[in-house]
DNA sequence: AAGGTGCTTGTAATCGATTACATCGTAGCG
DNA sequence: CGCTACGATGTAATCGATTACAAGCACCTT
């Protein structure tokens, strides 16, 4: 067998020093402030550097100045179009600022909350994003104890000090409420993420005080969800064996939406004649559904970008307990209208 | 100014092992390699690990064992659903063994490129990883000569030697005229991938191909898109506007299938009587558009998976030059249908 | 009983950059 | 002119783990 893999020729920062005639310190210092040196010494090193095409080793670097330039992020589910686009905003910001993303990825295993701790302790990274929490409560709490700058995006964690970035579900819920009332709904259902989840909890909320505004003590129907498209058609199908079916149903996200109104679709229910459907968070598959779904477009690039910006703050010695709720957008579409008969 | 930032009390092993009453070394290979030591003297170190809470300090094991654990993931937008799937699969696939993900973004910027083989010189990554590479084709050469593993998925690049993981693009695009004639269509369109994509050429020779068997000589119009919605929308208003409309279109991705699928149908155009589509990757909103799309079901998520599996036996010194092919499946649905009239 | 073998464990060198501290030179000041 | 102060650069300690090598030990063979 063939062990001859090529030596990795690691170029080291004493080499370029020898080349430029000057010590690894003054190497050092050209690459992390150039400042520091006389121009003409800067050149020289500069100019060794280009020649070798050195890079210095980043493992090493982190060791000695304690800082890696990573930020991890935790995620959820990677597979979400909802979080990858909050993620292209985040990349956007961080590698603007020089720092590089390491992904954790949640998934639905246990364990791996605290294999995220573990990265977060190794000292691996310089700062720590969490997208919409799956993380456990203590391990928050944890988090918020240790001291790497920690910001949160798309959840309102009570009982933190850490940033956090989120949109005014409250405010859009209630909104979400009101359009269905204006249209003259009043058997309206709800249909609801995963149980113990933040954003859900301020929706379902919200959509209850706009109901109330209006006199209705809540709605007919709550369906359980998780906001998968799967869960939607499961609800749908409740819907449709229901006596007396809701006149329209407000969704906690639109993947959900979509698949409710998919299901309803088929069992020969028109929409928005006979129901109406609104959704939440504006993906971009909203547009393309039949009809277009009525939804809440949420700045997803611009939260990953300012949950960035926060950290990158923090992590610059700017700490802030802001808590930023960026507004939503209403897109009235032709998933609803106006109760027939 | 607070500047009173806590101390990070960063505990080292030296500590764990005064504790434990054993040598720093022993706790090193308890950490790394449990066999080498007795049973007795491993419960001391584990129970020393777990009062302390030590976690090793990953830059410093980096230094040394010259290896990070963690492997780039080069992907050209994560935003894209499709890369998000793939994603997924990767990081299934390296977090089961023990690697962690950092994200290569490389978005439309052209000085990215060189972001990124910064970081693989720079000795932070164990791997690489290209999914899909807007990847110039020299930075490809260069990753190849150096001897970081490789593994490229979902594109065949010619001259390389690092293993590639993609799918049977060429036989499907086949498979994809071979349905629209035999479904009676002759006159066909293809609405095409950006420029020089490589999996776009494929899926265009495929489907040239596929038709050349039938006795005709090539689509009566080829669009030229980029993946996106928009581009989809975009061929689609030339698709109105032609004399003589072709009676089928095939996609180089489901995208650009919705977004001229929507378009079409908002000028009249019934589908599938007037109009067969066909798209590709089968991403899951092709099921939620009306009338639901027939396209070629990538398996994603098994790609991102296969692509991880063959960069850890590489990385583990067991490199392959594999060119895995894997299988996509046709769903035919309802947005094709026999040629009418 | 002496020597060999193999398994555990300890000692200390090492990875490659950063940076505290020392040194040197020069300009500025009285 | 002599002294100070400061800016530029060099020397070497340091970050915290891994691991080559050595040493210790128990057991087995002849």
């Amino acid at each position: 067998m063939a062990d001859d893999r090529p030596i990795r020729r690691t170029l080291r920062i004493a080499e370029v020093a020898k080349l430029a005639g000057v010590s690894t310190a003054t190497v050092s210092r050209a690459l992390t402030d150039p400042g520091k040196l006389r121009p003409k010494t800067l050149a020289l090193v500069e100019e060794a550097v280009r020649r070798t095409g050195y890079t210095p080793n980043l493992a090493a670097r982190s060791l000695r100045a304690r800082r890696s330039m990573v930020v991890l992020v935790v995620v959820p589910d990677i597979g979400n179009p909802f979080f990858a686009d909050v993620l292209r905003g985040v990349e956007e910001a961080l590698s603007a600022a020089g720092y590089g993303l390491l992904i954790g990825n949640l998934g639905p295993g246990a364990h791996k909350p605290a294999q995220v701790l573990d990265i977060v302790q190794a000292g691996q990274v310089d700062g720590v994003l969490l997208l919409n929490g799956n993380v456990p409560r203590d391990a928050e709490r944890s988090l918020d104890r240790m001291d790497v700058p920690l910001v949160a995006i798309c959840e309102a964690i009570p009982g933190v000090t850490f940033p956090q970035v989120e949109v005014q579900n409250r405010e859009a819920a209630r909104q979400a409420a009101e359009l269905l009332i204006g249209l003259g709904h009043r058997r309206v259902a709800y249909l609801s993420g995963p149980a113990g989840n933040i954003l859900e909890a301020e929706r379902f909320g919200g959509f209850c005080e706009g109901l109330a505004a209006a006199g209705i003590a809540g709605p007919v129907a709550r369906y359980r969800g998780d906001f998968t498209f799967a869960a939607g058609g499961a609800a749908a199908e409740e819907f449709l064996r229901a006596a007396e079916r809701p006149t329209a149903v407000f969704a906690a996200n639109d993947e959900m939406a979509i698949g409710f109104l998919k299901t309803v679709r088929a069992a020969g229910i028109a929409v928005p004649e006979a129901l109406s459907i609104v959704g939440f968070d504006g993906i971009a598959f909203a547009d393309y559904v039949e009809p277009m779904l009525t939804t809440f477009r949420q700045p997803r690039r611009a939260l990953g970008n300012e949950g960035a910006r926060l950290l990158v703050e923090a992590m610059g010695g700017h700490p802030s307990t802001a808590r930023v709720r960026m507004p939503v957008e209403l897109l009235v579409r032709a998933s609803t209208g106006p109760l027939l008969g």
